[in-house]
DNA sequence: GTCCTAAGATTGTTAGACAAGAATGCACGA
DNA sequence: TCGTGCATTCTTGTCTAACAATCTTAGGAC
């Protein structure tokens, strides 16, 4: 880790660019797992105050990405088997609602049929970092466009958890280059069609087969 | 609004004994919606510093108690008929899949039944308060009882929502005495039952009566 | 009456400090 | 040599004080 780091001052808050700094640096796995995050490390680091260090350690915490008790240092979390599979559990739950709601007027989202195709090339090129953002982006896409305010948000705090999960065995994960993309798009035709129930079973189908891609890079440890 | 209030040190931090005060009293209709909350009104009547203040108000925000974007004053969220559909659609998401898991192990809960009773005695003694209080809890049981700790977060995220809205209406909805223990009654039978669509069809029906009422109420405004 | 400016109020961020809890290592004894 | 206990050190929780940036409101000019 550098021991200096810039912010891009794009978000109107600081805490809010060091936030999303930090967040971007967990979910791709340049900090890995198991790995500890102090207040005055990131404030020195950043070189923002120590309050600022802290809000930031929080929300992130908030949202899973770090793990903390009361006077002990937070920790990029690492994720067991019973708790990916509580995580896959969770995000069936609400995806499943999500493709259901959308089904039901027959509306494709645009932005996830971008991020379809962002998927696509990512997978053509082999470039695995894109493919995860795409992936993530396709999901977010879906949920987020059911307009439920409530929906999304409950969806942000457990997405950031499989994305990192998902960035963290990046590089052990080199299967399954197109798979991903066909899986998608079942999903997204039987939206279109008006087909509910077969778009929360093609969802289901899909997320099934992401939690086996995930533990199953987990047991070859 | 004393000028003084005093804080419970139950909770080993200070910001968690501010923050639960400052939720019940929200929750309870005590500080009514539309109320402003200002970070040194708080840390003045509390005698604590205002960034203890700040934090407490950040994380009921994060929690939908309170509403704030960026140098605004925090204010007690005011819910619209299209934000109480959106609150009970979301909550039916997650309480659906709940039920129906519990249903799957044909288990009802100690807790959720320990609510029942409660809301039972509410309900003949006519105290309203204990009657949210406990309808809360019941509901709050049978997603906890599931076992999956992202769920429980996820509902965390809306429930307080819901409870704010039953509390700040509580004393326009003096109707219903019974029928709400009569609907929780029928979903404890089918979870017993191993009936899982049955479970999540009398959830579905307990949940829309309680938005019609909690919606007529808004329109007797 | 309307628009603009300026003062006040409120939040965002920083610095420094002290206390309390947790973790670490070292010395001492078995 | 190994394990236990204590003290040091690290880290977080909270506070005070202050300045900057932004929002709001009130007053004045036209």
């Amino acid at each position: 880790m550098s021991t200096e780091a810039r912010l891009e001052l794009g978000p109107s808050s600081l805490t809010d660019a060091l936030y999303e700094s930090i967040r971007k640096r967990i979910v791709n796995g340049e900090i890995p797992q198991g790995e500890k995050l102090t207040e005055v490390r990131l404030a020195t680091e950043y070189d923002v105050a120590r309050p600022t260090a802290k809000a930031a350690l929080e929300r992130l915490t908030a949202l899973g990405l770090l793990r903390r008790t009361a006077h002990k240092t937070a920790v990029v979390p690492v994720l067991d088997e019973a708790e990916i599979r509580d995580l896959f559990f969770s995000r069936m739950t609400i995806e499943k609602a999500a493709v259901s709601a959308l089904a039901a007027t027959g509306q494709v989202p645009a932005d996830a049929a971008r991020a379809q195709v962002a998927i696509e090339y990512a997978a053509r090129d082999r470039l695995f970092e894109n493919q995860v953002e795409a992936d993530i982006a396709f999901h977010t896409a879906l949920v987020a466009a059911v307009g439920s305010r409530r929906l999304t948000r409950m969806h942000e705090l457990i997405i950031g958890e499989v994305h990192l999960t998902m960035g963290q065995y990046q590089a052990h994960r080199k299967a399954a280059p197109t798979t991903v993309a066909e899986e998608h798009a079942a999903i997204l035709e039987a939206i279109q069609q008006g087909a509910q129930s077969a778009a929360a079973d093609h969802l289901a189908y899909h997320l099934e087969q992401a939690q086996g891609r995930l533990l199953s890079t987990l047991s070859g440890h």
